[in-house]
Formats: C-alpha cells, sequence, structure tokens
DNA sequence: TCATTAAATTGTCCTAGACAAAAGTGATGA
DNA sequence: TCATCACTTTTGTCTAGGACAATTTAATGA
C-alpha cells in the first residue's frame, strides 16, 4: 500500500501559507528554494514537507528576519532561529500563563469560563487592556516561535470571540452617538481587534453597527451614507502588509464624504510611520474613549 | 478642488471583487474590458467605475452566465441582464420576507430579535431548516441581483452569527460523543454554514470542537490528534469554486488518519458530481443527524 | 430525440525581465 | 560614540506573451 504523497499546487500553497505565487516562484531562482516536482505539465508540485517548511519560514519573515538570511535553510535552522525568539515573552503575569495553558491543553470551555470569570472580576475597560491585549500578544509570539500551533490560535479567538460578543449584546446603545461603522477592508480577515474596539466604544455609549471582516470600500461608502454614521472604524492586524494598510487608508478616505471621520486602529497602523491627511490613527484601545470624548466636544461647540 | 479619482492598483482589484489578476488581465486582451489607465510605470490603474462595473460582471459570471457573454457589456446591459435574474425569488413565506425588509432598512437590532423570537418559536431544527436556510440563499440571490448590498449582507450574517452562537452556547455537550472537530479549509472564509452545522450537531448531543474558518490542513490533522476526534467536518460555501472543494477535500482525507471520518457539507458540496473514496458527502443538515446516528449505532456493532 | 464528437472558451500556469520601496551599509561630521 | 546622509542590495510585485487542460457549446450522426 504505497501512501499516495500529499502535493500542493502553486495556488494551493500560497492559501496554505500565505505566500504569493510571483514569491515563490522567485525565491525557487533567488534562493534555491523551495524546489517542487513538476507533473506531467511541467507544473509545480509541492510535497507535504515543502510546504511545512515554507510554513516555517513565513514565520520567521512576519517575525522580521529577512528572506535572504531564511528561505534556503533547512528545517533544523529554522528551528534554531526560532527558538531563539523565545527569550522575551517567557516572563509575565501569572494569570496569563494560566491562560495560555489552558490554550495548549486544548480545554476550550475551560478557558471560555476563566475569560469571562476574568472579564466580570476586572470590568471590560481592564479585562481588554490587561489581559487580552496581552494575551492576544503572547498568544501572537507564542504562534510565531510554533510554540502554539494555527489550531490552538484558532481555539483561542473562538473563545475570545464567544466572551466579548457576549459582553457586548449587553450594552449596546442603538440610537445613541456617535454613529460609528466598524468593519476592516478586504484582504484583512481577523476579527478580534476589531470586536475588542466595538467592545470599547459601546462602552462609551456609542451606538456601533458591525459589518465584519472584508467589505469592500464602495460597500462602505455606501453603508456609511444608509446608516448615516458620524465615523468609520477600520481596523488593521499586523498581519497585513504595511503598504496594504497606507492604501487601504487612503483609498477609504478619499472615497468618504469628508464629513464623516476616519479612523484606524490595530496593531497594524503602529506600523505606519507618517500620519495621513484627514485620518486618525489610533494606538491602544484607551484612544479611542477619548476619541469619542472629543468627538462629543466638538458637536457641542458646533451648535 | 479637484477631486482625487479613486483608483486601484491590480492586486486592489482582485481583492475589492475577487477576480484573479491572470483574469483581469486576459480579459483586457480578449475581450477589451476592462481597459485601466496606467501609471508612470506602465503598470494598470483601474478607476472606481471599472471596478463597479466589474463587480456587476462578477455577480453574472457567479449565478452561471459565460464571460463571453457579460464581459465587456455596458453598465445598463448588465443591469437587464441582472433584472433577468429577479423573477423566481420572488414569492416566498411572509415570515422571510419581514426578514427581508429588515435587512434592506438597516435595523440590526430588530433583526436579531425578530431571529431569536422565531428560534423560540420554531425550535433549532426547525429554525435552521425552515427559517435560516431559505433565508441564506434569499439573502444570496438578493445579493447577486444587487438587490441586497454587500454591506447589508454583512448586516445580515452578523445577526445570525450572533443569534446561532448564543443559542449553541447553551446546549454544548463537552465529553460526550461523537467528538467533532470543525472548520474551512484555507480560502474558504464562510463561518455561517459551519455554525449551522454546529448548532445541528450540539443538538444531537455531539461534543462539538470550532476552529473557526481557514484552518491549513496540516493543522487539521494536528486538531484531530490533539483533540482525539472521531470525525472532522468541513464546510464549503457555494462561492468558493467546485475544483478546489474537490482538491480540498481529497487532500484532506489523504492527509488524516483513515479512523477520523471526514464528513463534508454545504452548498459548496453539492456541486460536486462523483462521490470521493472515504469521505461522507452531506446534503441537507438533517443529513448530519442521520450520520450521527449511524456513527453511533457502528459504534455499538463494533464492541 | 438523444448520444457522441469536434470546436470554442476560459482560468490558470509558465518563463523572463524590470523596477520602486525598504533595508542594510558605510562614510562623514558633531 | 552616535546621528545623518548617500549609496548599494534586497525583495515583492508588476509587465508581456505564450501554452494548455478542463469545461461548455455546437455540430454531427443514429
Amino acid at each position: 500500500m504505497t501512501k499516495a504523497e500529499v502535493k500542493f499546487d502553486i495556488a494551493g500553497v500560497e492559501r496554505e501559507t500565505g505566500i504569493g505565487k510571483d514569491a515563490l516562484r522567485v525565491w525557487e531562482k533567488r534562493y534555491g528554494f523551495p524546489v517542487p516536482e513538476r507533473d506531467e505539465r511541467e507544473e509545480r508540485l509541492y510535497p507535504q514537507e515543502q510546504v511545512e517548511r515554507l510554513r516555517l519560514i513565513k514565520r520567521l519573515l512576519d517575525s522580521g528576519l529577512r528572506p535572504v538570511k531564511v528561505v534556503g535553510l533547512e528545517v533544523p535552522e529554522l528551528n534554531v532561529l526560532l527558538e531563539q525568539l523565545q527569550d522575551d515573552t517567557t516572563q509575565h503575569g501569572a494569570e496569563l500563563a494560566g491562560f495560555v495553558d489552558l490554550i495548549k491543553s486544548h480545554q476550550g470551555a475551560a478557558l471560555r469560563v476563566a475569560l469571562s470569570r476574568t472579564l466580570l472580576q476586572q470590568g471590560m475597560e481592564e479585562f481588554l487592556s490587561k489581559t487580552i491585549a496581552p494575551l492576544n500578544r503572547l498568544v501572537g509570539e507564542a504562534w510565531m516561535r510554533g510554540d502554539i500551533r494555527v489550531f490552538e490560535e484558532h481555539l483561542y479567538s473562538e473563545q475570545v470571540n464567544h466572551v466579548l460578543r457576549n459582553a457586548i449584546a449587553t450594552l449596546r446603545h442603538p440610537g445613541d452617538t456617535p454613529r460609528i461603522l466598524m468593519t476592516t477592508l478586504p484582504g484583512e480577515e481577523h476579527a478580534l481587534g476589531l470586536l475588542m474596539a466595538e467592545a470599547t466604544l459601546s462602552l462609551c455609549g456609542a451606538d456601533c453597527i458591525m459589518l465584519g471582516v472584508q467589505t469592500p470600500i464602495q460597500e462602505i461608502v455606501l453603508a456609511a451614507k444608509a446608516h448615516q454614521v458620524d465615523i468609520v472604524v477600520l481596523s488593521f492586524s499586523s498581519a497585513i502588509p504595511v503598504v496594504q494598510v497606507k492604501s487601504g487608508i487612503r483609498l477609504a478616505r478619499e472615497a468618504l464624504p469628508k464629513k464623516v471621520a476616519l479612523w484606524a486602529g490595530g496593531s497594524g497602523v503602529a506600523k505606519l510611520r507618517s500620519p495621513i491627511e484627514g485620518v486618525q490613527l489610533m494606538g491602544p484601545l484607551s484612544d479611542l474613549t477619548e476619541a469619542v470624548a472629543a468627538w462629543r466636544g466638538a458637536q457641542i461647540q458646533k451648535r
């Protein structure tokens, strides 16, 4: 019984690893890896182990290393580099470590219960800034190192998702001001940052209209008009390339009417060097609270 | 004040419309549309109205028309074709029409309340089959026609998501059998079908482990092992190309150990002609209930 | 009318080359 | 020693034009 090797075509590798087809082809020429097999049509066929190796490479690239130093390294060498990322994250609050343990032992239900309890203990604001935000970073870094697997990270976001949605449901303010439209641009599929922002804004008494992820720009414009929102909030995770963040924000700003404010937040905007005309860039979640206060102040002035 | 036109590069158009870069370039040559401007580097720059026109074209293609008949048509002609899709969907239960009205008038909160009430009236099983499933189809078709905008569809799925998650939380069966891992493959980002499946399976007393969307195949294998699941359930929406569904299911089946069952469901698998060795293809949600019963029967046999 | 075969359609893959943005390097001066 | 500026390298993504299998449509014959 010959076990048929699992092989991916170039499109499959792009989906599985997040590395573009063009990059895969040009790496092959420049660094000599990956070197896929070819089918009878001379098309690339990547065996499983090369895909796995590409995933390790992707992690190192995402954590700041340059392709010339990592593409082409063998798996053991890659693992050495990955372990070097271990250092700074080890010490942290004991509570956070507890959550991480739950994630690694795959106790989804227990994790959810623990998160809910912490939320009630700390209150939403502290919960987001002292627990969820650092935990996200912790999980993200552990994932980079390969310490937490993708499926474990998926399980984690499911639970956070659940706890946050539940809480948000109890503090909605329909009809209140400001009216805020919340979504991400096409290409950005991480919903967690958006959810955290919604929780913060709902806490301030804002009326949040959540559109979910990946709304085309033109649709954002239409939705902003239909719901007569005062503000559009876009969330960017650090997974998305900086150039995409910049051009995306610019396009959105140009497409939206001037009277609608545009706020951009998330770890993806932290990487932006220069400010963008007519767009408010948010750092930590507390910026949102301040921005709402400022917006309300400006409204009173206008009258 | 010259209003700077919003222009997209080819990657931006791919993200916004879902049409691949290769297709965009080859359409330009074959059908004479789109004909983007060029920047100083001779790179394509698509003005807003061409992107909008491409979105209309994409809708028609998704509903079965062929490129030679629609790419290259002007907006008015496209709209004529879109209106021809109107016919069959108009008559439907009055309750469903009520939901659609709520969507179109952007009353998210009211929609959620109405859905929750219907869920309590009908019970989960009937709610899913008689309300949510047809409503999904109705919304999908209306979206195809341009009758419901993308942002309205996003708002709708947010509300359904919310109602279903809420309900599922109350009927979890941790520790029960069978243990089922639920996710979608990379490329499939629609979570609604997955959520409906989770609701159905939880109702049967199965222990569902929800991984969210887009889990790489290797990660699915690891998660299946870590959680010692009996079954892996993959969901495919109709938005995903058939070839991707087929190769995805095949790869997953080959990568998973034989003792783990693989079930594939959703409107995406309905388009598959031939069965796939070792994989159970699901039609309506009720198939899941039956499959669980069959699985339990087989377990008893084994002892 | 239905099945079978030939022709047209269509998305995705291929190679090979080019270039701007970003990152690294080194020299200069405070 | 450290910051600043100019120069070089790196790197992802774009370009063009060609090819082909898979699917659909059209044409043929029973």
